[in-house]
DNA sequence: CCAGGGTTGTTTACGCAGTAAACGCGCGGG
DNA sequence: CCCGCGCGTTTACTGCGTAAACAACCCTGG
């Protein structure tokens, strides 16, 4: 990444991207295909190219294969990016890594939601041109909101707190804040990096004409545009998500001492 | 909207949507073409029929004219998206709607974030399938955060809390915290109601299979289902909003009387 | 009044997308 | 041995965005 990285050092989210069969990306694999080998291949590719750059032919091509023989293991480009958003949200279940973690042994609620933002974030930064599609596709249920997309993830999220004290309405008031909050940040971060653009940017003629936006008819966003171009995603993130869980503290030690059932966030 | 719309009665910023040129939308305008009316039919075709159905073709024969016609007033399709975008966004900006209010006068930052994030909702809600558009088109400048989609908007926005008393930092600080606000919970709002997917949606066969998905596993998922579908939308929204302006409140309080220069919100 | 040119929409055509269907081809068990 | 079948390819069709040539119209200058 060598845009201006000036001084967002060391956050803990931002991981190098290795990835195991050959980081080239291009070159054919050999052996034979399989679903999961696919859904791999397909994530490389929106990593490395954007997804509007995603086409069967393209992807099969990148397998070393012919776009057809995708089609005896995927039933069509849309279960193909259905399987892609599921694999990537899968990643947060899985600890191979040894770094640290990621969830369902946590210490606490807050630990919990703490971890939860984390990993989330921390697979969108890594897939940032994936995460639109974690957050446009069409959820299994109505009620399951990007980017906590998997029904597991979703039982866990909601057992946890109620098992911390939260009334099933508390809990539920919760997921819905949590997810948005989620949702929003992430977004708006991944957006920044550049995402879903990628491969069909404009590399613009001359850049002496309008260098930039013409800004003199926006005083303030003139003034402040030094401002406005630093990226401070990650305190951000934290603060919210802090300031989120504070509320939620709040809410759930309220509705513990008043005994009663005044317990849902609205 | 025939759904489901048992209790959210009076929710002031879902208005009927009306439009003057005759709601059946298919028929055929014999006169002449120009820009306008060429985004004012993508924007209810969009409405009608989802974002996936729009083509040229097909936006050229529900206006009556063959597809090449609209490149006489459209350099192609994406920057008919981005007209359409802009369409919609400035809708903020017209008052004509005799109702109460939009933006732009105000009394006070607290009533400008809330008339602007009403407003902003009710553009959602008028156009569910249009809403993820606003927030996945790449924008005008790299700090321009959707769904705040206009330079002249995030003017306003930053102009009206500077007036207040904000900082540049905290201002900015508040920008970001306040988008990120707006598209988190109005992306989610919109998803739920079933947008984009629209027409190509499966009817499915047998409704007595798997009626909706197999929750026996998830048990926390299963007691609280039918809490979990329950719309609580509009509440939670104010909710949010509310905790965010009291949070932009104390930081703006704490700034003005330590006097000093610790003012942004990281 | 009438030619001619600009404006507006249509026709035709090309390349690329997703994908259905028929086709090889190699391999492992009767 | 061979034959069926799993696996990948070939071919073909439809619909997309859009470039380019074309036709119909109106408006204006001589």
């Amino acid at each position: 990444m060598p845009t201006a990285t000036s001084d967002d050092d060391r956050d803990p989210d931002l991981v190098a991207v290795h990835e195991g069969t050959g980081v080239a990306g291009e070159l054919t694999r050999p052996v034979g295909l399989d679903r999961d080998r696919i859904l791999r291949g397909a994530v490389e590719f929106i990593d490395a190219h954007g997804l509007a750059a995603l086409t069967m032919r393209r992807l099969g091509a990148s397998l070393g294969v012919e776009a057809m023989a995708l089609y005896r293991y995927v039933p069509g480009r849309e279960d193909l990016l259905d399987g892609v958003v599921e694999r990537v949200v899968e990643t947060l279940f899985v600890k191979d890594d040894g770094d640290d973690l990621y969830i369902e042994e946590h210490n606490g609620w807050q630990d919990y939601l703490m971890r939860l933002g984390h990993g989330i974030r921390r697979i969108a930064l890594a897939h940032p041109s994936v995460f639109p599609l974690i957050a446009s596709r069409p959820p299994a249920a109505p009620w399951v909101r990007p980017p906590l997309r998997s029904l597991r993830l979703v039982e866990s999220f909601l057992g946890t707190l109620t098992e911390a004290g939260f009334s099933d309405q508390a809990a539920i008031a919760a997921y819905r804040a949590y997810s948005s909050f989620l949702l929003g940040h992430l977004l708006l971060e991944v957006t920044q990096l550049g995402a879903q653009v990628s491969l069909l940017d404009q590399p613009e003629g001359d850049p002496e004409a309008q260098r930039k936006t013409d800004l003199t008819q926006y005083p303030n966003l003139q003034r402040t545009e030094p401002l406005l171009s630093l990226d401070k995603s990650a305190a951000e993130f934290e603060d919210a998500l802090e300031n989120l869980l504070d509320r939620l503290e709040r809410v759930l030690h309220e509705a513990q001492t008043s005994d009663g059932e005044v317990d849902d966030l609205a």
